[in-house]
DNA sequence: CCAACGCTCATACTTTAGGGTGATTTTATA
DNA sequence: TATAAAATCACCCTAAAGTATGAGCGTTGG
């Protein structure tokens, strides 16, 4: 049924096609084609179909999609005690560790210091790191560090 | 010239429908069109319109374009009013300069971003967050921020 | 069992941050 | 007006941060 639908144009293009034809034969009976009226008779039908495959493309081409990026501010009471949003710390979708070093970074310790704190290489912090960055969307721990306050990630 | 290179494809339609035409022409002349081979001819004629129709739409008609909003939730923390710890700030005698380029460190911003927004070179606000770094006893932007949050020096 | 994921770490590289020093120009104020 | 503080900028250098890529290992769920 939703590919009947789907193929609307086509089906009706295909009877208009018919029905073109079966009118073209009736004239062809009716009047018989003269020699000298041939040229205007294949003009005609050049014109015809012509617009016909017009109006078929601008109904078949499909159109171009444009997603637009919406923002809608939520604001968030926080009075007094630090209430972990958790519905925007699970659509980040950020791992354990991430959150780990998210928190050391909102506490102002270098990549080194949080290493030792965690007993971990430089490299693994910076790993965590990036990664975090990614999926906070984010350049710099700075902006990391705002954004998951903002968002009441962290406290 | 600009009005030739815009209407190119009916121009192009036009020679290539002039062509078509000739070439019927001249097959009329050349076979002198058999009664029962009319319908394929027609036919023939019918499909090369079309697809004729169907080229010139898709070249000229601009494509469509589809809107589709998409909501992002953006989380904001609004924590009443924010209050400045005018005692603290005062006590840590910071430059106007100095307390305006920490705000824009707990923004996120980097060094570069913040010499933009407030026509410096980034020298110079190497130089306001060094001193800043110093009169705030330390090491980091992110220790900056944080103890600056801490204090109520910033929102 | 294996595919996916998270965690760990490494190497190599680029960019940004920060420290030190010095210089010029405003600006406020004693 | 002299002077100190603030503001501006430059240059050089080191440290830290961040990117990209790959690899090994352990857990977990279909």
């Amino acid at each position: 049924m939703n590919r009947l639908i789907k193929n609307k144009h086509i089906i009706i293009y295909g009877i208009l096609l018919a029905a073109l034809l079966f009118l073209m034969k009736w004239l062809e009976l009716r009047f018989i084609v003269i020699d000298n009226a041939l040229d205007l008779y294949v003009g005609a039908i050049a014109v015809i179909f012509t617009a016909l495959g017009i109006w078929l493309a601008l109904k078949l081409s499909r159109p171009k999609v444009n997603t637009v990026q919406v923002e809608k501010n939520i604001y968030i009471n926080n009075t007094g005690n630090f209430i972990c949003n958790e519905a925007a710390l699970s659509q980040l979708n950020l791992s354990r560790r991430e959150l780990e070093v998210l928190q050391l970074m909102a506490d102002g310790l270098s990549n080194q210091e949080i290493a030792e704190r965690l007993f971990l290489s430089l490299n693994t912090i910076k790993t965590h790191s990036s990664k975090l960055f990614e999926k906070m969307e984010v350049e710099r721990r700075t902006q990391a560090v705002d954004k998951a306050k903002k968002l009441s990630i962290i406290a």
